[in-house]
DNA sequence: ATGACGTCCTGCCTGC
DNA sequence: TGCAGGCAGGACGTCA
């Protein structure tokens, strides 16, 4: 599932191979990813558009274009967006061709179909509700601790939904919520204004931890992940409660438990997060 | 504000 | 071995 750290390495891999070329043509295979505008419209507009920037946004990739135009990309869960200079081997889940004026091409695959494009005029209000509402970028400079507690205590939900809403907080998904958790040593429905501030000190700490380790080894690959240029991320093998339910905890030595909370899976270690 | 639930979709796992 | 059914999950809309 790509997260902040996976859409932040798919950037870092992406960037540097796209920026200042032009999109020649797209071929879509399944236009319902095409979320906005219409297809043909799509088409039109992206043709002869030059990439100037590749941005990140929470979950959301912002690739700046010509035109004051920015192509807008959510993966989901499964999708892929990668760039191969060759013609390489298309897998049925390849649903957007973008092609490239140096001969390369970018791929946007998505085996669960879940991931969708926009292709807006900046400022344009059809864009995804998500990233107007977006919450504040956690390995900003500008999200204090400070910020985060005043936020954490006018909210009386369970601390791992809250973790999940976007409009909290941007880029964490269940991976990185569940590992910034039991770093910090709290239960994932401890409510959120009850915390102390020790606690909310070593959450603000927990997450930007988790997230910079996730970047540092290019990402998560439980299953479908995979970069720009279409590699596996390493930070699966240094999960410590995520996917590792009835091993022992790599703290304290009981066992992870798993459990539902809000209607989401959620690993954690009973004994020493509280 | 909060939470529950349905929707989208396919591969994989479980149970028979 | 094969098949049916359930599950997982990010965002978002709807409803209570």
């Amino acid at each position: 599932m790509p997260e902040l750290p996976e859409v932040e390495t798919i950037r870092r891999t992406l960037r540097p191979k796209l920026a200042g070329l032009k999109f020649t043509g797209v071929r879509i295979y399944l236009p319902k990813v095409i979320a906005a505008p219409a297809p043909e419209h799509f088409t039109a507009i992206i043709t002869g558009k030059k990439i100037i920037d590749l941005q990140r946004r929470g979950k959301y990739l912002l690739f700046g274009l010509t035109g004051g135009y920015t192509l807008i990309v959510h993966l989901r869960m499964t999708g892929s967006m990668v760039y191969r200079e060759k013609t390489g081997p298309s897998s049925k889940y390849t649903h957007v061709v973008f092609y490239l004026d140096n001969g390369s091409r970018l791929f946007f695959a998505d085996l669960r179909q879940f991931g969708r494009l926009w292709l807006l005029p900046v400022g344009s209000p059809d864009g995804p509700p998500g990233l107007k509402n977006l919450g504040p970028e956690p390995l900003d400079k500008s999200f204090t601790r400070e910020i985060f507690e005043k936020k954490l205590h006018c909210r009386r939900t369970r601390i791992k939904p809250l973790l999940l809403d976007q409009s909290f907080i941007a880029g964490l998904g269940n991976i990185y919520a569940d590992e910034a958790l039991h770093r910090a040593g709290i239960s994932p429905e401890h409510p959120a204004n009850t915390l102390t501030h020790r606690e909310t000190t070593r959450l603000y700490r927990a997450i930007r931890d988790v997230l910079q380790e996730g970047i540092k080894n290019r990402g998560t690959s439980v299953r479908d992940y995979i970069d720009g240029e279409g590699r596996a991320g390493r930070y699966q093998e240094m999960l410590r409660v995520y996917n590792r339910e009835g091993q022992s905890c790599l703290k304290c030595g009981n066992q992870i438990a798993r459990r539902k909370i809000g209607n989401r899976s959620s690993y954690y270690c009973p004994a020493c997060q509280k």
